[in-house]
DNA sequence: ACTGCTATCGTACGGCGTACGGCAATAGTA
DNA sequence: TACTATTGCCGTACGCCGTACGATAGCAGT
């Protein structure tokens, strides 16, 4: 086991005074209410559409349940609240039926995640034949989609890899590949690389909006002295020469990695590099 | 709303018969079944190894409880069970004491998982002053870690994006980035290309992993006819030239992008192509 | 009038995270 | 030595969750 000392290493944080606890307890609770807060005020926003939506279709009621009704209510839900939201339970309420009616039209929850997730796939983008901005506006649609619903992704790890949507997509990217004139297997590898690079960028951008959203949340609900605190511990942390010699010029040169504006930009950068190098090895 | 006709497209099946029904949910059952005797099959692998710390240590409740003893049992429960097993009562029972025992070390569910995230980081590799080779075998290390522990994936989408040992890992892979001598965003920039080709890589083969292993027990509990005609049905509708023209000749060549035996291949393949798109734009 | 099927739902079970208050052991102080 | 405060641990309870099971009510075919 190597990694037994860095463990041990990384936990070495004794256990807080009794007043310290409270005082972060307390500190939590306060970040709590201002996330459920929060959330109150984004499904407010949402409230309105939904109504609309109720009124101007027939009541459920008449023309009974479907499968994309409760598929549509699920995303609903987790695009206005997030995954947490989303139960049987507060599907049902969402739709005016009893729980357990859901499990008439699917299986089991997993399996309403499973179509969630596939009913969420954007389509293709139409190809132009220029194989390097095909394949780019593939990685910009995918990720566009998977931004607008960041819940997908907490399915995306659990779910089967592929839905019928994800199989039509497939297909278009091995098409816009054709211009490089591989043979098959080199193809469906070099399109795996490009999925791979947006999955990952998806990945990362979406804990980062997840976190800042969190971040900006718990210092709301703390002092301003505090966060004054923080801020400049976190700052001295880092500026340690000693521990971080490189993240150091990153403070100094006051370059912020994880900032918000450039997160478009990184995407992008990535992305370039990584055509170029399917250019190099690839292109005639 | 431009994915809506998709979303109907995608859920046109019709709700099933009650035989099919019932007949699906014996099956559904028998597969749990098999996962959970599967399950049980691993616990007994981890079982003796687990016994055998317990009795060459000093008894917990001798020395006291501490965070590192929860984080510990925890990711032994992980690496044993999955994330769905790591629960805190479950942790507790493992560590032989009562389950709001462990409030007092850590402050929550979401503290744990965060700290057990940072306690499988694994360290840096040494840096031999080729760019190229320190990044590969960066983004290698970061890979196994994270295969050695997949339930970490969970917990990565919702932490915060860094802990003390990931800040120590960022900076050791700036520094591999020196040789490039690139400006620090640059540099900043492309280190988290790799980590992201790193992530979404991890994600995929995760993704694949687990269902492959769930496939396999799905299988294992259908009646052979079944599993023959599945298997039928499933490649003639991936062959049909005319929904899927470049599937099919994946089906037709006999290539499987999905293979387990290859996964190492596929992703130093991906991994080359982005160093050599890094290569072309930066080395000098 | 009777039968059987479709769709809906109420109840109940076991499990989850964790708030709260109590208790024993220990440490600090007079 | 006696008293008190703190630390560490834990039993109980609350409100959630997914969902198994069985009871309907409406409707179609005979």
């Amino acid at each position: 086991m190597e990694d037994q000392e860095r463990r041990e290493q990384a936990l070495e944080a004794r256990a807080l005074s009794r007043e310290a606890r409270a005082q972060a307890r307390e500190m939590r609770t306060r970040a709590r209410e201002q996330r459920e807060l929060a959330r109150e005020r984004r499904i407010a926003e949402h409230v309105s559409r939904d109504k609309e939506r109720r009124l101007t279709q027939p009541p459920l009621r008449a023309r009974g349940l479907t499968r994309a009704d409760i598929v549509d209510a699920a995303i609903a839900v987790a695009d206005a609240e997030g995954t947490e939201a989303v139960t049987m339970r507060r599907i049902a309420r969402e739709l005016g039926v009893g729980a357990m009616s859901l499990y008439w039209h699917v299986a089991s929850k997993d399996e309403l995640q499973m179509l969630m997730l596939d009913a969420v796939q954007p389509a293709a983008p139409e190809l132009s034949g220029d194989w390097r901005a095909d394949l780019a506006a593939f990685a910009r649609i995918a990720r566009q989609g998977m931004l607008r619903h960041p819940w997908a992704i907490d399915y995306l790890i659990s779910g089967p890899p592929v839905g019928p949507n994800d199989t039509r997509n497939t297909d278009q990217l091995l098409a816009a590949l054709e211009g490089l004139s591989l043979d098959i297997k080199t193809a469906a590898w070099v399109g795996m690389t490009i999925a791979t690079y947006v999955a990952g960028a998806v990945l990362r951008e979406i804990q980062e909006i997840r976190w800042h959203k969190d971040a900006e949340l718990t210092l709301a609900a703390m002092p301003p002295e505090e966060v004054e605190k923080l801020r400049r511990q976190w700052e001295e942390n880092l500026n340690d020469p000693a521990k971080y010699p490189h993240m150091a010029r990153l403070v100094t040169e006051r370059v912020d990695p994880d900032s918000p504006e450039t997160r478009d930009e990184r995407f992008e950068f990535g992305l370039d590099v990584l055509l170029d190098g399917i250019a190099a090895r690839f292109a005639r």
